[in-house]
DNA sequence: ATGGTAGTGTTACTA
């Protein structure tokens, strides 16, 4: 099977590449961040044209999340237990979504961005990755062989490499010690990242300032298998092409094969 | 030229 993740920035203005990226890459079961949209709005139609559905989650313009799959899927989860919450009043937002395609457990994760170190939008984000952590704790301690991939944008450039300059970091988030250890700590709940020992290459290259012509990006999507999984993984890629062209989004599909 | 892009229920907010 081959699983991606992506940030399309928006479904609704990036369909038709996305549905294009699926028909060219092979791609079975993409998992998708920041559709934007509404599910009353979401373009299920040109999907649907290329042989995929779609289970979606959103509640308004911010967030949204989605898997698309052609081999079928069941069990589908809005939201992991313990989630927290965010805004006043405070509400869940449409930022993780469970569904089991072909034996793997996919979660469309997009992980709070955290915006500076003194928002109170970064203690959520940690808190989210928390939470996030023992859930997934659970559903390993609970069945030990699942197959399980938490893909999506982690907002965290887990190592110096990940981003372009690290001075141009100082202060900032995305690479803060906190932030990294939230990362690491999937590992402690058995989780491993395995599209690293397979690419280098950044995901994420901000519309501002020519980051993309100057490759001054970022590496801030991840797939984090269960043991069980990460066993299988065969290959991984990053699709640089698709932060070229006409009305890119800002990150790229990240792309697992699993045997 | 003291900004700079792009998305959205656009004239504010998020990233």
């Amino acid at each position: 099977m081959r699983l991606a993740t992506w940030n399309v920035n928006s479904i609704r203005t990036r369909v038709d590449r996305v549905v294009a990226f699926l028909e060219r890459s092979g791609t079975d079961v993409l998992a998708m961040q920041e559709t934007k949209c509404r599910e009353d709005q979401f373009p299920h139609l040109a999907f649907e044209a290329a042989g995929y559905e779609v289970v979606h989650h959103g509640l308004n313009q911010w967030n949204g999340v989605a898997v698309a799959t052609r081999v079928g899927y069941s069990d589908v989860e809005v939201g992991f237990p313990g989630m927290p919450t965010w805004g006043d009043p405070a509400a869940a937002e449409a930022r993780a979504l469970g569904v089991t395609c072909d034996g793997v457990r996919v979660w469309s994760l997009y992980v709070p961005n955290g915006r500076t170190l003194e928002d109170p939008h970064y203690l959520y984000k940690l808190q989210w990755l928390a939470a996030l952590k023992e859930a997934a704790g659970g559903w390993l301690a609970e069945d030990p062989a699942a197959r399980i991939a938490l893909v999506g944008d982690w907002n965290i450039a887990p190592r110096d490499e990940d981003v372009w300059d690290m001075a141009a970091f100082e202060g900032a988030t995305h690479v803060s010690e906190p932030e990294r250890a939230a990362f690491r700590a999937l590992d402690e709940a058995g989780f491993s990242e395995v599209t690293r020992r397979y690419v280098q290459q950044y995901t994420y290259w901000d519309y501002k300032q020519l980051r993309f012509p100057r490759n001054e990006g970022m590496r801030i999507d991840f797939v984090q298998a269960s043991p069980e999984l990460a066993a299988h993984v065969t290959g991984a890629g990053i699709e640089r092409d698709e932060r070229k062209g006409k009305a890119p989004s800002d990150h790229v599909p990240v792309v697992v094969d699993i045997d």
